[in-house]
DNA sequence: TCAATATAGTTTCGAAACGCTACTATCAAA
DNA sequence: TTTGATAGTAGCGTTTCGAAACTATATTGA
């Protein structure tokens, strides 16, 4: 019964800290939209992948993203290898105004909390997270570190340490090592995805 | 800087759990507005007490309610004591669709934590909203036991358990202490507040 | 090689949500 | 009694969103 509560809250914190009203002439989904391509990495910025992450379909994921490179705060490039495909990538105006983004205020008030406790609900959080997605069924995204498919490759095979992603057989920089990825696969994974995000 | 991972795992988790597609007919809206209604005291029934705790206007609060009124999930009724003043109470049909709730997810996920993580959990999250609502400026909503105005007269008055609250002037009943209250005050509060909940 | 299928992205359309403003009715206070 | 605040509603236009249709490119398999 207290399990609802807290679930409750979780909405409600997320709901009043998402910035109802527009901030900076944005609105929430928009902001969303600029929060993810700050934190996926270069194989998850595209409109597809946003989509998965958010639960939404291709199609109003396409309609927001049109809206903000219309305002400048994204780019669009082709890709190289697939003709279909697109990458987006933030503007300096968009990097500009993230400072404003409505979140700060939970991002201020989670910074309060004392070193441990912040581990722990970060910890907490996260399980919780696992738990859902695998219930509904929707897609899991995360960071190298814990993917299934993340490759170690010992150290330093030509001066330079070594990683790479198994599953797109792609070297990996350091710096991406904690950006969000769609191909994400837990260590404990049940079948192997095939690429693509699947969604319809 | 793992403090806005946090704040978008909390963002991202409410946006998940909230039910984006429309369950059983309902709107994640819709949803919200059942839920409130559960959780809310009789003084707190009412479509400005869900406009404020929403984060929304009046105006919005009543359509989304006058939907669910038309379709038989909310019953309302004037106020005997405030002409102005309506209540609102779920209908049965809205007690027995409630374990259709998409929120059930994030409710099992968070019942499948260990008591002692569930309780670190819960405390954490009200702190965190404690601190977003007050840098915000929203209200707070809450139940009797943390409340500056809950009165506990002793003890058995008249052979029962005699609460009250001290801003309402209203006896309380045992099962109405744990439910939320527009007019709740943190115990450490600041100004006192003045009836109504303030939303123009 | 070529047809069938899957995927990436966009567009269009209709429905719903939302905020704003204006409005009525009631209450409270000067 | 008059003035101002509050509760709730209605109308309007904007924006958002999902479903479906559509184009273009990849991939698969006969």
């Amino acid at each position: 019964m207290d399990s609802r509560v807290i679930a409750e809250l979780i909405l409600h914190l997320g709901r009043i800290a998402s910035g109802d009203g527009l901030v900076a002439g944005l609105t929430p989904g928009q902001w969303a939209i600029l929060r993810y391509f700050t934190r996926a990495n270069r194989f998850s910025r595209t409109p597809s992948a946003f989509a998965a992450f958010h639960g939404t379909t291709r199609g109003t994921a396409s309609q927001a993203i049109k809206s903000l490179v219309a305002q400048g705060f994204l780019m669009q490039t082709q890709s190289e290898t697939d003709g279909r495909s697109v990458r987006l990538d933030l503007t300096d105006k968009a990097r500009a105004i993230i400072a404003n983004d409505p979140i700060e205020a939970l991002v201020r008030a989670t910074d309060a909390l004392p070193p441990g406790v912040r581990g722990a609900f970060s910890h907490t959080l996260q399980r919780v997270l696992g738990q859902v997605v695998l219930e509904t069924g929707k897609p899991l995204f995360g960071t190298c570190e814990n993917c299934a498919h993340f490759e170690d490759d010992g150290c330093c095979k030509d001066g330079l340490a070594a990683y790479g992603c198994g599953f797109l057989n792609e070297p990996l920089m350091d710096e991406e090592l904690d950006q969000l990825c769609v191909n994400f696969a837990s260590d404990r994974s049940g079948p192997p995805r095939t690429p693509g995000v699947g969604v319809t």
